[in-house]
DNA sequence: ACTCTGCCAAGAGGA
């Protein structure tokens, strides 16, 4: 009922049955060292320190609980903050980092049952939608911030979507005649924006058409008359205008985001009063009219929220179109009260995802599983509620996981923990909050932000939802350019953290003076006063494609057991014996056609795949030709008539394939953000293809069926294609540096697998060290290769010169490397000016032993060469960036003019080190025209790539004996020495370096062989 | 202890 009071009805939910668990007084210290991460502010955005927790009892057998707080780094002032009548159950803890709301007298903050809010951890914007799924059942809304899963949707949901869409943009031109109506609706029905939605549900236009026409006459009846006798606010015609439409609020005040349909400007008129003007937040339902208690909360926060932007509306509206109904929703201290205490449990929850026990992480618990039957019925999380702990289950929600092995449950909480362990690191990291807690001028610092702009000249409307901005510099604040790069993904906000997070885009154009975006909103309305800044948006996805494809993995479906069987319980995969059941006859003349160009091992990866009924693994070793390969292995599939969904983690990767297979004839379709393709592939974009004719949902079925071969990045997945489609194989490359439950994403879709890769060589990248101690860079290629009969290897390359590739076969392979041809073993250096160098050098060069190197350095047929600098000696510098070595820099730098002088093209030289810092240090030194041309990169960034000359650079050098991580990695070192076809030259302390087992192997090896000169200056001179 | 790529989003209703 619309009377019934919202706090009353919230009262008796979870959040009183929290588990707070107090510290001990051994534990509680007043001097804590605050982390650098940590921003603390005062005033309207003020965010503290918790120092300390104490309960006190209260009067009349109540407990409080008093907070010592701090808004300063030193821990000094602090402050008291008193929370009763309720509050005192906020989970908060030490350590956490508080908003306060109200009034702080002498020091003193109280907040109760009539004043003040706490927000716990506002800088975890918790959305308006999951804060109402909360308040039926808790740990449904935690494992929603979690596990993101679309339940797949519903023709009402799209219809709701639709209709919201018409209904804004009438609102938007003021015009809601039946005709414009119908006219938008047409619109939204041909365009291209939910032709996918309805290829999902398998519903026709037609359907949909119906179902939405039936909405307009109530819109216009509505617009047109809406005044409603029995509401206390009467609204008729001209009292109500719209202000925005699908405003997103981003409020670190109160720790909530979300998006307002319609921002309405309001005329209220009561009785014996002058009429008052606000402006408040009008929300959309196309369902039933149940003024249900979620949709009234729903309303309540987005008044929250709209403080950050205006004055308080103190009242929202909830219209249902069905009805035509307006429900006036007016939120009062209480309720607010009540939704917030809702938020910070939430908040709470999704930041203590673990827990320390004895040393060990496990993850932490959730809200109790509710007893509402019909509740679990329905919820889209009931088997992620259940895998989350399988003991201490009820019945309703047992029953989906009884057809799961132990071993399923250990490997699906495994990754769990694993998964929520990086995301920690990553949300510590965590850019967003850097919006409002860092002036735009700190931010620039780190090149993710460009601020002091203002908006420049008129907004041009694009396309549906894309409109391009201008900003420029304000005048006197113009300074160089910043790190944003065309293509970076955006958010715009002003600088006085009143529209954080206004809109977000795409950067088109930047440069010294300023910035072009296009923008998902039109800004021409703000004032032209405001100070915007743009900042990087470095995503806030989290784990949560990770944690879908586990869940999924876990599903009790026949595609999902069989991958358990495979992947969990590591069946042995099995293989068919003869060729001719698989090969269609009239295929054969086409595939041994295709196989001619290949050699023996490559032949035989051809033949496992082919044979097999599970998946296969290639081991592509540096420099064997991978890509041809793969390229070779499609187009034999597609002879054969298979469907193929072909992917990898990177775009880049993917469309490495793609560039080499367009050139035979095979057709296929590309999917994935145009932005983010190579230039050569964007005609066969999914976005290409649909501008070339696609309207309606046959067009679009034809489309994704059309041809054989479908390619996409692993993440790419959630596309509708493959709600419906199916493939016969699915083909990862990089398969070894992709982690497991990304690996997974594009198995479901496939009858078998073939995973390419090398785990010799980089693994995923894991951030968290304690994840990555505990298993997280296994890919799923290396956790399958205990089954030796899947796999194949490509020992044969054609990269390296035999001297360059014996220290890999020593380091990595014993010996199984080779040389594909006389050619690829005895491939050297042409320098054309060699000599006349050599000479000119004779006569400045200061003695004998440098000249000794020099030679080294340019001699062809002395292809491995390692320089010592332990003599220099050349020290690493540490500093905030990272490690760099300025005297290898300089030597990296004189050995590359030495080359180019020598007659080496600059596209022909490579230079490599382990860190970021460095490269920045051997960048600063190589430049001018000569050297543009010369690539300087990270061992990461170069594997799968090559160039006739390698330098690398390997840093660390400090006598302290520090050492870091990437030097440890065999597997990076190994990556280093395979990119150089003819020439690989290593600079660095071999002292220092011998630290490292495997530049402790590979020095010994060197040296053996003779391969170390030593170097007495930093410079050439 | 410094390696970095992916994702568009908050909400679309139903019992």
């Amino acid at each position: 009922q619309p009377d019934q009071n919202l706090a009353a009805l919230l009262r008796p939910r979870s959040w009183t049955s929290l588990a707070y668990l107090p510290q001990s007084t051994a534990q509680r210290c007043k001097k804590m060292d605050i982390p650098d991460h940590v921003i603390l502010t005062t005033g309207l955005h003020n965010r503290y320190w918790v120092l300390d927790v104490n309960e006190v009892p209260g009067v009349r057998g109540s407990v409080e609980k008093h907070l010592t707080i701090t808004a300063s780094k030193m821990c000094h002032p602090t402050e008291l903050c008193i929370l009763k009548d309720g509050w005192e159950s906020t989970p908060v803890s030490l350590g956490d980092v508080v908003h306060l709301e109200g009034q702080c007298v002498s020091g003193t903050w109280l907040i109760d049952k009539d004043s003040g809010f706490l927000v716990l951890l506002p800088d975890v914007l918790i959305s308006g939608t999951s804060i109402a799924s909360g308040i039926r059942c808790m740990r449904r809304a935690v494992l929603g911030e979690m596990f993101k899963s679309f339940d797949g949707g519903s023709k009402q949901m799209l219809n709701g979507t639709i209709v919201h869409d018409i209904f804004q943009k009438a609102a938007m031109s003021q015009d809601f005649s039946l005709e414009r109506l119908q006219q938008l609706a047409s619109q939204a029905l041909l365009g291209p924006a939910y032709l996918g939605d309805m290829y999902t549900l398998r519903v026709t236009q037609q359907d949909m058409k119906q179902e939405i026409w039936e909405y307009l006459p109530a819109l216009t009846e509505w617009a047109r008359d809406s005044t409603t006798p029995t509401n206390p606010l009467s609204m008729s015609k001209g009292q109500i205008h719209f202000v925005d439409i699908e405003e997103n609020i981003w409020s670190p005040r109160f720790g909530l985001k979300g998006k307002i349909d319609v921002t309405a400007g309001v005329r209220i008129q009561r009785a014996g009063r002058p009429p008052a003007h606000r402006i408040m937040p009008l929300e959309l339902k196309t369902g039933k009219e149940s003024n249900s208690i979620e949709h009234r909360s729903q309303v309540i926060l987005y008044t929250l929220m709209s403080l950050e932007r205006r004055r308080d509306a103190e009242a929202g509206f909830l219209l249902y179109l069905k009805t035509g109904n307006l429900h006036p929703i007016v939120g009062n201290h209480m309720d607010r009260r009540e939704l917030l205490k809702l938020r910070n449990s939430l908040a709470h929850y999704v930041s203590n995802s673990t827990k320390k026990l004895e040393g060990q992480t496990r993850m932490g618990p959730l809200p109790d599983i509710i007893t509402d039957k019909q509740a679990c019925k329905w919820c889209p999380q009931v088997r992620n509620c259940s895998l989350y702990d399988s003991e201490a289950q009820q019945s309703m929600v047992q029953r989906e996981i009884e057809h799961l092995k132990e071993a399923h449950l250990l490997y699906f909480s495994h990754w769990l923990l694993l998964c929520a362990l990086e995301a920690q690191t990553m949300e510590r990291k965590g850019g967003r909050r850097n919006i409002w807690l860092q002036s735009a001028q700190e931010r620039e610092k780190s090149g993710k932000c460009m601020g002091d702009l203002q908006l420049i000249g008129p907004v041009e409307n694009q396309a549906d939802g894309v409109f391009v901005h201008r900003f420029e510099r304000c005048p006197g604040r113009e300074r160089g350019s910043t790190g944003l790069i065309v293509g970076d993904r955006i958010v715009v906000s002003d600088q006085d953290l009143r529209l954080i997070g206004v809109a977000a885009g795409y950067v088109l154009d930047t440069g010294v003076t300023g910035a072009s975006c296009s923008l998902d909103r039109d800004l021409s309305k703000c004032s032209s006063e405001v100070v915007f800044r743009l900042d990087q948006d470095e995503g806030v996805m989290g784990m949560s494609t990770h944690l879908v494809n586990l869940s999924k993995l876990m599903e009790n479906s026949a595609p999902s057991a069989r991958l358990r069987e495979l992947i969990v319980d590591f069946t042995p995969p099995q293989f068919i014996d003869n060729l001719s059941s698989v090969l269609p006859r009239e295929a054969k003349d086409t595939v041994a056609n295709i196989l001619k160009g290949l050699n023996k091992p490559q032949k035989q990866a051809m033949k496992k795949v082919l044979l097999s009924k599970d998946y296969t693994l290639i081991v592509g070793m540096p420099g064997t030709g991978k890509t041809t390969t793969i390229c070779t292995l499609v187009r034999i599939l597609h002879a054969c008539g298979f469907s193929v969904l072909l992917t990898s983690y990177t775009h880049s990767a993917v469309d490495n394939i793609l560039l080499k297979l367009r050139r035979f004839k095979v057709g296929f379709l590309r999917l994935g953000r145009a932005q983010k393709v190579h230039p050569d592939i964007l005609a066969y974009t999914e976005e290409r293809c649909r501008a070339d004719g696609v309207r309606t949902l046959p067009d679009l079925e034809n489309l994704y069926n059309k041809e054989l071969v479908v390619a996409t990045t692993c993440m790419g997945v959630k596309h509708p294609i493959f709600t419906r489609r199916r493939f016969d194989f699915c083909i990862v490359d990089e398969a070894s540096q992709i982690s497991q439950p990304v690996c997974l994403g594009p198995l479901f879709y496939a009858q078998r697998f073939v995973l390419v890769g090398d785990h010799q060589q980089l693994p995923p990248i894991v951030q968290n060290t304690e994840a990555r101690a505990l298993g997280m860079d296994e890919s799923l290629f290396k956790r399958l290769e205990r089954h030796s009969q899947a796999v194949v290897q490509l020992n044969v390359q054609y990269r390296m010169n035999s001297q360059i590739m014996s220290l890999s076969n020593t380091l990595m392979y014993d010996g199984r490397l080779e040389c594909g041809s006389e050619r690829t073993a005895s491939g050297v250096l042409a320098l054309s000016s060699r000599a006349a160098v050599q000479k000119e050098l004779e006569h400045s060069l200061c003695g004998p032993e440098d000249l000794a190197w020099v030679q080294a350095v340019l001699e062809p047929h002395n292809p491995v060469c390692f320089l010592d600098t332990a003599q220099v000696p050349a020290l690493e510098t540490v500093d905030k960036g990272g490690v760099s070595n300025r005297t290898e820099a300089a030597l990296v730098h004189g050995i590359v003019s030495l080359l180019l002088k020598a007659g080496c093209r600059a596209s022909d030289i490579g230079v490599i080190a382990p860190y970021r810092q460095q490269l920045k240090a051997i960048s600063g030194l190589l430049v001018g025209p000569a050297y543009s041309g010369v690539e300087v990169n990270t061992v990461d960034k170069y594997q799968g790539r090559d160039k006739c000359v390698i330098v690398v650079s390997f840093v660390r050098s400090n006598p302290e004996g520090n050492l870091g991580e990437l030097l440890k990695d065999w597997r990076r070192l190994n990556v280093a020495i395979t990119r150089a076809k003819h020439k690989l030259l290593m600079v660095g302390s071999a002292p220092a370096l011998l630290r490292y087992a495997p530049l402790e192997k590979l020095l010994r090896h060197l040296t053996q062989e003779n391969m170390i000169s030593f170097t007495r200056h930093g410079k050439l001179h």
